[in-house]
RNA sequence: GGAGAGAUGGCCGAGUGGUCGAAGGCGCACGCCUGGAAAGUGUGUAUACGCCAAAAGCGUAUCAUGGGUUCGAAUCCCAUUCUCUCCGCCA
């Protein structure tokens, strides 16, 4: 959520820079601030109104001490009627901070400047190349028909047993997968991340604090009978461990890291897109997140991105870097860079990381703030990037390393799996 | 799931209708003391919103959450959530 101090001094910056979304915020934006008006102003009346009350009940107190009960009576009808005043005003305080609330929220965060504007994936900037190009054989298959060949990943299985999406990871398969998690872990603790085991399921609250509520409820699974979600990423419990605290502003930068399971509904999506492991209703992920001053947030997104680029480097991998545009860019987020890694058999790339700076927009919604050097309460800025996501890298590893023998498993990786030949 | 007890500031803990945002202690910050530290000692130490150009200051709200009773609620009543104890079930 932006801060409304934020959009009253700045309306004209704010809009210009949405527009780099594709969002034309004038009319909200002057709605909010109209709102805002009347807040303050109903906020004053009715402030005033419970301070004669508070004054009048303490004078009957003073009366009644003294014995003068009869002259506490025209008092005490007094603050009845000043109870009617302030519950009618309270009401419509409320009324106004449900709206105005109801309209910042549906506004998505403010893009940094170095922001393409653009429509769609084809705008993103191509920002960094690494890695050479494997030199496949022309017997060359994709993923889904080597998982099925080394049998190391069912897909069948899991729509028998659960539905789409739901893979079974088996033998070589799961082990593949335990190590590519550890990998990912251990480097990250290396890296100064301190590791973290969340809950699978968190409540409304936090999946409002980062931006999942209101707007994607239909991407996660629910479960109505607890009133809880299945987590679309460890982002979201992380994250939420800061909801309403004042963090030291000594303990910047504050570093996490996580592996869970991640469950999403992916509504919508459909076709080659879905194949394999392209795209999961439940996948593993590392995920990284960092709370840090807004003077130094910037720079941490930056060493994060070339934090991700070190773990892609060790498994070998050719990957790009994209700065998204406007169009292409989360609700959330005001810079992200995405990883791709090349799927050789399957000739396109694969998104495998997405690390984004979120600025203030997440710690407003979830309050989470810190005191800095004047003593002021100022939000925190929130960072966070995959670290990574294992089935797309899975699916590159197959896809890159594939040779006559079997799959040649990076060194790097080979200590962890216990093999380096998968056959 | 059943029965009972409880929820107060960063933490512990007092407070059963009236200047209580809340005693006391711990912690923390700053100062004094010290060669330095500890001990000792002094001062300060919640958050949000509003008024104000801003600071100071003032006002309002907040004692799990939401309602209610009352001139007045941390204190009484109702609902919800959570915690603990016992029983049941159970990896």
């Amino acid at each position: 959520m932006l801060e409304l101090s934020y959009i009253r001094e700045n309306t004209a910056e704010v809009i210009e820079r949405l527009s780099v979304k594709n969002i034309d915020a004038a009319k909200t934006l002057e709605k909010i601030i109209e709102l805002d008006a009347r807040r303050r102003e109903t906020q004053r009346e009715l402030d005033d109104s419970l301070a004669e009350s508070n004054n009048i009940a303490r004078e009957v107190g003073n009366l009644m001490k003294a014995g003068k009960a009869s002259d506490a009576l025209e008092l005490k009808n007094r603050v009845s009627e000043l109870k009617v005043i302030a519950k009618d005003l309270s009401e419509k305080l409320d009324s106004i901070v449900t709206e105005q609330t109801g309209l910042l929220i549906t506004l998505p965060n403010v893009p940094h400047s170095s922001v393409p504007k653009g429509k769609s994936a084809e705008d993103n900037e191509i920002v960094h190349s690494e890695g050479t190009m494997p030199n496949l054989p022309s017997d060359a298959v994709p993923h889904w028909e080597l998982a099925s060949k080394y049998d190391i990943i069912d897909f069948e299985l899991g729509n028998k047993v659960t539905g789409a999406g739901f893979p079974f990871y088996k033998g070589k398969g799961a082990r593949l997968q335990r190590a590519l998690i550890n990998f990912f872990l251990d480097n990250a603790i290396e890296a100064g991340y301190y590791e973290i085991q969340p809950p699978l399921v968190v409540n409304e609250a936090s999946g409002y604090g980062t931006g999942q509520l209101p707007d994607k409820d239909g991407q996660m699974y629910f479960c109505q009978i607890d009133k809880l979600y299945l987590i679309p990423t460890a982002e979201v419990p992380v994250t939420n461990i800061y909801r309403d605290e004042i963090v030291k502003a000594s303990s910047f930068p504050i570093k996490n890291v996580a592996y869970s399971n991640c469950f999403r509904r992916e509504a919508g999506s459909y076709g080659k897109d879905v194949r394999g492991l392209n795209r999961l209703h439940q996948f593993d992920k590392v995920e990284i997140v960092q709370i840090q001053h807004p003077d130094h947030s910037y720079q941490t997104l930056e060493e994060m991105r070339e934090y991700v680029s070190t773990l892609l480097r060790k498994l070998e991998l050719p990957f790009r870097v994209l700065r998204l545009c406007g169009g292409d860019m989360s609700f959330t987020s005001a810079l992200t860079y995405d990883f791709e890694v090349y799927s050789a058999a399957q000739q396109k790339w694969l998104e495998v990381s997405s690390v984004s700076n979120f600025e203030s927009f997440q710690a407003n919604r979830m309050k989470l703030r810190f005191k800095d050097e004047n003593g002021k309460t100022r939000f925190c800025h929130t960072l966070n990037g995959s670290a990574l996501a294992l089935p797309r890298i899975v699916a590159s590893l197959l896809e890159n390393n594939q040779t006559a023998e079997g799959i040649r498993i990076p060194k790097a990786l080979a200590t962890y799996t216990g093999f380096d030949l998968l056959f």
